[in-house]
DNA sequence: CCATGGAACTCAAGCGCTTTAGTCGCTGGT
DNA sequence: ACCAGCGACTAAAGCGCTTGAGTTCCATGG
């Protein structure tokens, strides 16, 4: 900056004002200095930035899960490339971690917190008993979080926004579309108990039963992975009176599942409809194809980040809903058939 | 600081050589000085340090893919758990970008660099005809190549480390295999055409076929998608005299490929042996499960990420090759039969 | 008994930017 | 002719840390 001030003949100050587009220096002057700035190649230091008070233009993200179910979702880097579309519009750098559990996590925030590196978070997995809302309220730091927090509708944290998908009303579709198909027995192979939206998909699910009178309908959860998703579906199926249809939490344990039971000798979709929570190339890999819900989680990233941006620019916490997921038919699901 | 040095008696200086292992105080007044910093919570503010000279104590990782192709793989957020875990042990950021093509990958890296914001780089999908080595030289930001440049074994760039694997000797093992099996005619659909990997995978087949004189041999070039890789394989059957062996660049690809086969009432591995030069869930929700090179991906990380700590450190930049991946053998390869 | 040296510690400058409190010169009103 | 007021610009402090050049004090050797 000393070096652009000496040619355009200003002061330092000048070229603050010149390049942040602060008043105080003539539009002449301005295009001067910007012309200089620009044909140096000048690019302001973001330390120097941050330590006179601007913030950081970084935001952070963690995700707390072991390494090992990491890869088998294509939902993070999904999401992230959405919130990297916003970010990048804003140059803002996104700091990423993985870390084994919330309890890291915690600790995370509180280091970027304290090391002033980051001026908001993503908070992802949000659970049913959830200690980062807490925490980041006590630090100061804005944060949205992506799926909402159990209970709190408008929220109590000031500045935590929510993007929140409507599961309930989700479910509520799903499990519409399989009562018109005949289904009334539904099994529900869920995901990590301590998540919220797991919690949300199995309440919605007994609601939903209950309203429309089914025989069966119950959740099962298990760790997202394939070998569970494998062992629950044939212990499910050797119930005595097993469902005639199952729907899982993830691309993954769908796709497994659907291999057991083609291993079983059962047929689906004549004797058995599946339903995957999450549509991906790998619903397209099985036969028949499995019918999906899908979700548009590149969006769902982008949505979350201009909301970040949003509250960075000191707007107001607040909640956001984002579209339902429409629920792709392929081959897996079929009248329910007498049985 | 200024607290620390407050409340421990001393200057603020005595608090920054004590904080940071350096010379210049007692052991007595540095544990003096640790304990109020702990019991203060104290934790320096990175901007701060990175504009007094030390680095900016964050490494960034860009990944040039369009974001539809980007879920499909396991591989980046193993490599990236990977990497985490030792960027964890020295309090190292990871600032994660990903954008749309190479050309937009070098504009982060100067914008990074002209903003003082990373120390260095990590840089994966090395290709054929690669600017970024030039750029970072250039810039003189160390970096560690993910798979290895074309050509540089030592490498011409004094700056950047390579972490390679070793994809001619793994190729030599997958098709020494398969002549071992009987297998006389293979085709190996590769991924992406620009890819430096693609590029030895593809000459290595060659070389390994024409030393044990196999009757074909040849590869295609894909995007990785399960598209073209079923599309491909369909055209490849199609021939006049179908291969008896598939090698395909990633897993997508594999289960794709496995399914089109399945329709074309072509039986694995009776008819066609398949082989997936990537492991993961997925390879075991095929029928039959398929055999697979299996590598350790996050292991692969935690050595880029090491070789570019050791980098920072000082040391000089140099290749290292990761352990051979193994070729698990599952229901997808059997002996050729006399056709 | 003084010079010497080294260990322990302090001073103050400086990193690159922002920002507050000016200074300067001009216009317009009286 | 004089001052208020405004726009354009400068001076300098400060953000939190590092660091090289002191300063002080004590132990040691001649």
């Amino acid at each position: 900056m000393k070096d652009i001030a000496q040619r355009a003949g200003v002061s330092e100050s000048a070229v603050s004002f010149a390049l942040n587009d602060r008043p105080g220096v003539s539009e002449i002057t301005r295009d001067r200095i910007r012309r200089v700035a620009e044909q140096l190649g000048w690019r302001p230091s973001t330390a120097a930035r941050a330590l006179s008070g601007e913030g950081s233009a970084t935001v952070g993200l963690v995700v707390a899960r072991p390494a090992a179910s990491l890869g088998v979702d294509s939902f993070f880097l999904q999401l992230i490339s959405g919130i990297q579309e916003v970010l990048a519009e804003r140059q803002l750098g996104l700091l990423f971690q993985v870390v084994e559990d919330v309890t890291a996590e915690c600790a995370v925030y509180r280091r970027w917190w304290a090391e002033h590196r980051v001026d908001g978070v993503l908070v992802v997995d949000p659970r049913t008993d959830d200690p980062r809302a807490e925490l980041l309220d006590e630090l100061g730091l804005p944060g949205v979080v992506i799926g909402a927090l159990p209970g709190s509708d408008t929220g109590p944290h000031p500045g935590l926004s929510q993007v929140r998908a409507d599961d309930a009303a989700a479910m509520a579709a799903i499990v519409g579309r399989l009562h018109e198909l005949g289904h009334r027995r539904i099994v529900h192979i869920a995901g990590l108990p301590t998540l919220a939206h797991t919690d949300r998909r199995i309440r919605s699910l007994r609601i939903e039963a209950d309203r429309r009178g089914l025989a069966e309908a119950h959740s099962v959860t298990t760790d997202y992975s394939d070998t569970e998703g494998a062992a629950v579906t044939r212990r499910v199926l050797e119930q005595s009176v097993p469902p005639t249809a199952i729907i899982y939490d993830n691309d993954v344990m769908a796709a497994a599942g659907i291999a057991v039971i083609a291993g079983l000798g059962i047929s689906v979709p004549r004797d058995v409809s599946v339903v995957s929570w999450e549509d991906s190339a790998l619903c397209r890999l099985t036969a028949p194809w499995l019918t999906a819900l899908s979700r548009d989680t590149v969006a769902f990233g982008r949505i979350a980040a201009r909301e970040l941006t949003a509250l960075l620019d000191g707007g107001a916490a607040r909640t956001v809903q984002v579209p339902l997921p429409g629920l792709i038919e392929r081959g897996s699901t079929a009248p329910a058939h007498g049985g």
